[in-house]
DNA sequence: ATAAAAAGTAAGTAATCACTCACAAAATTG
DNA sequence: CAATTTTGTGAGTGATTACTTACTTTTTAT
């Protein structure tokens, strides 16, 4: 069997263009995928919810699983440019003095981002948690080297001005991304109805929290 | 419709005893629901794993949801005493001088825990993503506020002696929640695949990281 | 204008799904 | 021991699943 991403991949690029009903049927999918889940939504369902016939979906995508990983692996690849590209070029450290004032132009760029892919978002994290193969296939994909470079010169240049405390850059990072993981989780998955400014609230404490911890000054 | 909740309850406490077969059907049931989640596991194929005839699933639970709720209420039955009791009891303030050792305690209480239910643990968060009737049902059930009392008197002897900052108890407990339920849902989820030592040393980190954030002492 | 290719679909397919039923085996009760 | 209840099951049920096939319509190329 070979790798279901490069066969998307190579798939997408020999179609020319997205047909309208094309359009229709993954903009239902994520819908869809995004509210019930993969396993849970039938491609009858799809079919229903977008104005098609059944045989349709499957003209253009084969499989169901193929589908999925139509509206999931575009995503993944914009993810990468716009993780990388998006961050290290608008969210620059010289840019910002301090490392809070970084932090926040990092956690807005970011939180932006996903506010606009919201739903999938939600389908990538929930079909990643369910699937292992999905898992060991796409990560991969997911260069991070490129940001982490980015992120670990940030850090450098904020330890060199005192403002960070002098531990290891993986230390720090693991801490900063599971911290920030879990904020966005929670805000675009577990609670997502929560107002603007409860957010942006929200936003302020972790930043705080991050930087200072919970202990005193003392 | 009456609350599947309470309808469990009853029959649980209805139900004498447990059969030997109903036994290996909840262990079938637990393990493969973890695997491979609930929408993507048959019936068929639990009653092949715990050696049973498919009817008698539905003899002693009637439907496949049913199934799943006899899974997770008893967890989450369990969790509330043990999420209180055991919290409470074992991990006093008074037992410990500084807010670390008692936030050292309190995570590896809990670690010790979810290692513990680590299955049932994933089948929980997962259900809970898929489907907001099971959140809306199960989720007002877990009383927090004995625990959060006691964290909160907790909280308050340590900015006593100056040891937290004088901040709000809530925004304290969110923040502090927020991160350890991410190292949580990263080790126990996403990447349950490392050694003990790894997990030690990272609670280490994280503790510190609680306490003092990423920030200098400058 | 016409042939070829691509897009779209109605009406299937076999397989699997959760679930039922009639009945037998086993355990419990009087 | 006999009557009753509980536990267990083989063989189904209709519904739904992902997917196919044979065919028509639309678009594209020449």
């Amino acid at each position: 069997m070979t790798n279901i991403l490069d066969t998307i991949i190579a798939q997408a690029k020999l179609s020319k263009k997205e047909t309208v009903k094309q359009q229709r049927i993954v903009e239902s999918a994520i819908a869809l995928f995004a509210e019930k889940g993969y396993a849970n939504t039938s491609t009858s369902e799809i079919a229903r919810a977008s104005g098609v016939a059944e045989a349709t979906i499957f003209r253009h995508y084969g499989t169901k699983d193929n589908l999925l990983l139509s509206v999931i692996v575009p995503f993944l690849k914009e993810f990468n440019p716009l993780l990388m590209q998006d961050v290290i070029q608008t969210v620059k450290p010289e840019d910002h003095e301090t490392f809070e004032d970084f932090l926040t132009a990092l956690l807005r760029n970011r939180a932006a981002f996903l506010q606009e892919n919201k739903e999938i978002f939600q389908i990538v994290v929930k079909e990643l948690l369910y699937r292992e193969e999905l898992r060991k296939d796409l990560l991969p994909h997911i260069q991070l080297d490129l940001v982490l470079k980015h992120m670990y010169k940030a850090l450098d240049r904020y330890k060199a001005s005192g403002e960070l405390a002098d531990l290891p850059n993986e230390m720090l990072m693991r801490m900063i991304f599971t911290c920030i993981g879990g904020y966005f989780a929670t805000r675009f998955i577990l609670l997502p109805e929560r107002s603007e400014a409860q957010y942006e609230q929200e936003l302020k404490m972790l930043l705080r929290f991050i930087l200072d911890g919970v202990r005193g000054k003392g």
